[in-house]
DNA sequence: GCTGTTATTAACAAGATTGTTAATTAAAGA
DNA sequence: TCTTTAATTAACAATCTTGTTAATAACAGC
């Protein structure tokens, strides 16, 4: 009947993540997550010390995770600028689909205690290293070849972040006005996908209006 | 030195927006509530009587506003559909910058107790009333008539919505990596409003690519 | 000025919540 | 086996948080 050590750790901090996950730091409550890892709440405590040590290790996972996602989507060197970005927006939609409450959580949990901020400075300096350094290089390139529109990089960014992030960030209220023109959440997020795609290589390669 | 009734509940109410708006309902205290409205904290109680009371009335109304801007936003009827869109889109940019925590505040509260949604459903009522009924028909024409491009209407309505909350709903963190690219928020901001405007007309007037 | 209503205060109560501690049990190594 | 370390428990403590209550003060109408 034993639990050993690193069990009852393993099952704390899953049961932290989900419960952190779900309502916030605010809303998550030491007691309800040892009930849920099925150890005494004092167990919490010897393992982690503190609320927010605990908070601060699922955190910083989850931050390091989403951080990875956006590297892993974008990695690719095969094919044109336009192929690339292509696999790498629906590499990172689908990242989302299958870790649909990691941007709320992140996003919430920064802003409302922005030093948190510290705990994910290193990640957003390989992001900015792998990603923004060498897209910039390339995208210059080929605004000044007019193969592309003119567009700042951080405009791309901004708009792929918005299409890809917002649907997950706001899916339980989606949700509820996606059933009237999609048959299921799958087939509704497909489309999504296909339409997040589609917006962007329009805004890149057709000519532009004035507005 | 007596403070009037109204004066105090009005106190209380202003206090409960700001606190309730920047710390969510389990971030904020009543008591935190009670002292920057300058009263005690029984007075509090003594005009709401709970928490949750005060909660929804500063809710009720927020989700009220930003309804309400929806509507005014889109119910101007000179000129093309695309100029009204445009005109749409712009105009609810600018509401949502002078209500910028307005999105991440509703959208977190309805998403962390789903409940809530009653209170607001009368007011999504006018909106799809208002909106997306002669929007659809309207774009329904346009699309047969081959004068716009083929999209639902809902994810056209998502994609507006991805574009114009995003930037609010994640402000803070974005205000970091703006400031490289443009002199002020108010620089940034300008330029997302015309990005955004930009993007979606090109969505619907230029051919599409296979995706 | 008297009366009834409304506003305000201070004190308290119940329960939740985070965290500690001392004692107990299990595990591991010599 | 004995000893030391790690894991676990139950009980407690401090503080916070929401909410109540009884007493007092202010006010409005008569």
């Amino acid at each position: 009947m034993t639990i050993q050590s690193s069990t009852s750790e393993r099952a704390i901090l899953e049961a932290a993540e989900r419960e952190f996950m779900s309502k916030g730091y605010d809303g998550a409550k030491t007691q309800s997550i040892a009930k849920t890892a099925g150890v005494t709440h004092a167990m919490l405590h010897y393992y982690f010390r503190t609320k927010e040590n605990l908070f601060n290790q699922v955190f910083k996972e989850k931050t390091g995770i989403m951080m990875q996602s956006i590297i892993s989507a974008f990695q690719d060197t095969k094919g044109s600028f336009i192929e690339r970005l292509q696999k790498g927006i629906e590499a990172h939609f689908d990242f989302l689909a299958q870790n649909p409450d990691l941007p709320r959580f992140v996003i919430n949990e920064l802003i409302s205690k922005p030093e948190r901020a510290e705990l994910l400075k290193e990640r957003v300096k390989d992001v900015a290293g792998n990603i923004a350094g060498k897209l910039q290089k390339e995208m210059k390139e080929l605004i000044a070849a007019c193969e592309i529109n003119d567009i700042k990089i951080i405009d791309l960014l901004l708009d792929i972040a918005s299409l890809n992030l917002f649907v997950f960030i706001a899916f339980p209220i989606v949700k509820n006005f996606s059933g009237f023109f999609y048959k299921s959440d799958k087939e509704f997020l497909e489309a999504r996908k296909k339409e997040t795609t589609q917006i962007i290589i329009n805004r890149l390669l057709n000519k532009q209006y004035a507005v």
